[in-house]
DNA sequence: TACAAATTTGTATTCATTATAATTTATATT
DNA sequence: AATATAAATTATAATGAATACAAATTTGTA
C-alpha cells in the first residue's frame, strides 16, 4: 500500500512533507529520532522546519502509523514496523535492530486480569559488530 | 542485606541523603521519576536539593543498584527491584507495576549472535481497575 | 478568482537534565 | 582540637528536546 493511502486511510492529508516523513522513517532500518529526520530531509526540503517534523510524527503516532520508543538515553526514535517485534539495543554502538519474536506465550501471564494491546521488548548487550572490534 | 551495606558494597559512600534516595525508590512500588522522588524527601530534607537528587540516581543506576525506564511520556522512571521482572504500563492511569516473567526462553531467540546482558519488558494495555471505572 | 481551511514556518517558551561554582559536610592528618 | 583535604550537597546557569503560538504559505473548494 502507498503512502498515499494509508495516510488517506486514517483521514491524514497525504501532503509532500508528510509522505517524506512517513517514508523515510518506514524505509531507513535505524529508528531515527526526529533530529536525524529533520537533518536528512532538509537536504531536500531545505525550508523544513523542525516543528513540522515534531508536529508530523506526532501526527504519525496518534494515527498508529508509526510508533515511538523512548531510550535509556532519553531519546525518542520512531518506527515504522508495525508488525510484532522486539528490539536489541546495542550499549556499544546505539545501533537498534529489529528482532523477531513470538509475543503470543509471553502476553499469557499477564493478559488474565489485565487488557494488554501492546507489548514492548528491548534486549540491551553488545551487537556481534560491536564484540569482534575490541 | 542494609542500605548502607549494598552502598558501601559498591564503593559508594552511604550518606544519609543517599540512603534515603535509595530507601524510598526501593520501599515504593510507583517507580518513581526525579520530581516525585525530590519532592517526597523534601518533607524530611528540606534543603534537599534536585540538583542532589538526579546526582544521586546517576550514582546509584551507574553502580547498578538501580534501573531506569525510559516512559513513552519523555518520563525517566527509576526501580530498585533487580530482579528479574517485567512491567505493565496503564494507559489510563499511568500506574507501572511489576510483573514476574520468565525471560529465558524469550532470550533464546536472540543470544546466539548478540551478547545480551538485560531484557526489557514491557507490557502496555488498560489495568483492571481502570477498566472497571469506564 | 476568492476564500476558508490546513499546513508549514519561525520564534518564544517550557521543562527535564546537566554543567558549574560555591558552600557544607565528612574524613584524614597533625 | 585544629587544620587540611576530599567528597557531598546546594544553588544557579546553561543546554537541548519538545511544545506553544502566531504568522505566513499552501491547498482545496466554491
Amino acid at each position: 500500500m502507498q503512502t498515499m493511502q494509508k495516510l488517506k486511510a486514517v483521514g491524514v492529508k497525504p501532503s509532500i512533507t508528510r509522505i517524506m516523513i512517513y517514508d523515510y522513517i518506514f524505509s531507513t532500518k535505524d529508528h531515527p529520532n526526529v533530529d536525524e529526520i529533520f537533518i536528512t530531509l532538509k537536504e531536500t526540503l531545505p525550508t523544513l522546519s523542525k516543528t513540522t517534523v515534531y508536529n508530523t510524527v506526532h501526527l504519525l503516532k496518534t494515527h498508529r502509523l508509526i510508533k515511538a520508543y523512548a531510550m535509556p538515553n532519553h531519546e525518542m526514535r520512531y518506527d515504522a514496523n508495525l508488525d510484532v517485534h522486539a528490539h536489541f539495543l546495542c550499549a556499544s554502538c546505539g545501533q537498534i535492530t529489529d528482532v523477531l519474536i513470538d509475543v503470543c506465550d509471553i502476553v499469557q501471564t499477564v493478559i488474565s486480569e489485565n487488557c494488554i494491546d501492546e507489548t514492548v521488548i528491548t534486549f540491551h548487550g553488545t551487537c556481534s559488530k560491536c564484540q569482534t572490534s575490541v
